[in-house]
DNA sequence: CTATGTGAACTGATTCACAGCA
DNA sequence: TGCTGTGAATCAGTTCACATAG
């Protein structure tokens, strides 16, 4: 992903417009992981831009984002160089660089397939439309919620989902489905010309590579913290048996 | 491999039981990203005992979760060698090694807090409770909700969730609370002794070392897909004014 | 003199490729 | 022969440390 290795593939050589294409080379550029962290940079600005709050140095917000400065100040270099040394960097500037490089600009309309409980709360959850994502469409397969209003919006039946999704311009799927549904519902969002899509249902879609998918896991999440109570558990247990330092041993955090 | 980088730290020595050791010494050197998929093997692995398979190559379970063939080897390798060399691996030997390393083999009693739609959501999730997080307790700070139940549980007020996180020997705490209610929760959860935080609100939760905090971040998760969207249609711009090979440009998908 | 921006070093994760065993 | 298990090689991500701009 992150481009550039080897030789002989990808060279940028004369493209017409300088500016945009620096933009896209930086694009292309930037780490998955730095990506997501931007997302939680923005966050955290812009309650610094409702606390009227300018200018903020790299120290400062990366320990509100919980990460450490050196990693911050990478991951804004990755979009190019907004501060101004000795001073930090100017909160509206950061923003506003942020929301371009992560799309932020355009809106992108979501549909909500699977109106059961998480349905429900993602129809209703406020936090998407306040950051431009407009829920646009909710489907289900049970005809007798057809026409249904949830959250202020009628839901479709999933046989149309070809149809409203073209008709609203869905760019963003979410599937909210049990998951024996779940793949023949990302099938059809594929063929309405979805590519992205957020996946809650436990099971991995199979999907062309012009699809993006990412997805939510409470199961996984939920063993994985299991994971770590039970190496906690065990490395206790080794220091009730060996005492810390014993034999050695040294147990790190 | 995690552990074992320069001189001077972690040796295990002569340990008083030396099968309790290697499982401690094993779990400690998992990388965090093969604890993740291992409990997605662990899905798919379900799904094969259900029906009826016994035997799984390292071919089939990769694509079936997901990966390639050699990242689900070395992971599994990571958890011991159990495959039989030429044939595969025995789909139920490996659900209960999984199990045991991801620490399932103990109940992990779960507590909602933050009532709304998402935690009604999640008091309602099936999901959980099938899969040994059974839901212990619910909490909301609107006394007009409390003794109310939900999912079959009556719900706390939160100024009870010491008192109730101990009585009911709750491990794994959820928050689905408003961002501003977030990190007090997190702090009375934290005092309470629960020491594993899954986090649906948008703040970056301080926590002590000792605390293990996932979150699940549902506008970093869209604006990751939105940043796709723009690289995506950046590329397309890009093709149609220099067209794919020209000046040298290669695109790669 | 301060705090950014960034090569260089390092740590961790993934992939390769093949030795070794059924 | 076929498929696992794993060192070695590669690649990605993080941290260090300092030159550099203000």
């Amino acid at each position: 992903m992150a481009a550039q290795r080897g030789e002989g593939d990808a060279v940028v050589a004369t493209p017409r417009n300088p500016a945009d294409a620096e933009v896209r080379e930086r694009a292309r550029a930037i780490p998955e992981a730095a990506v997501a962290r931007l997302a939680v940079y923005l966050r955290v600005l812009s309650g610094m831009v409702d606390q009227g709050v300018t200018t903020i140095s790299s120290e400062e917000l990366s320990s509100a984002a919980g990460v450490n400065s050196a990693k911050l100040r990478k991951d804004l270099s990755y979009i190019g160089s907004y501060g101004t040394r000795g001073v930090g960097y100017d909160v509206e500037v950061l923003v506003s660089h942020i929301e371009r490089i992560l799309g932020l600009t355009r809106k992108h309309s979501v549909a909500v397939v699977g109106i059961g409980n998480l349905g429900h709360a993602l129809a209703n959850y406020g936090g998407f439309p306040s950051r431009g994502f407009p829920v646009a469409a909710l489907f289900d397969i049970d005809p007798d919620l057809t026409g249904v209003p949830v959250g202020g919006i009628p839901v479709n039946h999933i046989d149309d989902i070809a149809t409203v999704c073209a008709e609203r311009e869905v760019s963003i799927g979410v599937i909210a489905t049990p998951p024996q549904a779940a793949q023949a519902v990302c099938d059809r969002l594929v063929s309405a010309g979805v590519q992205c899509i957020l996946n809650f249902a436990p099971v991995v879609l199979q999907v062309p590579d012009n699809v993006e998918v990412r997805k939510v896991d409470l199961a996984v999440e939920m063993q994985i913290l299991s994971f770590h109570v039970a190496r906690r558990a065990d490395e206790a247990a080794g220091e009730v048996v060996n005492g810390v330092g014993v034999d050695g041993v040294v147990i790190r955090p």
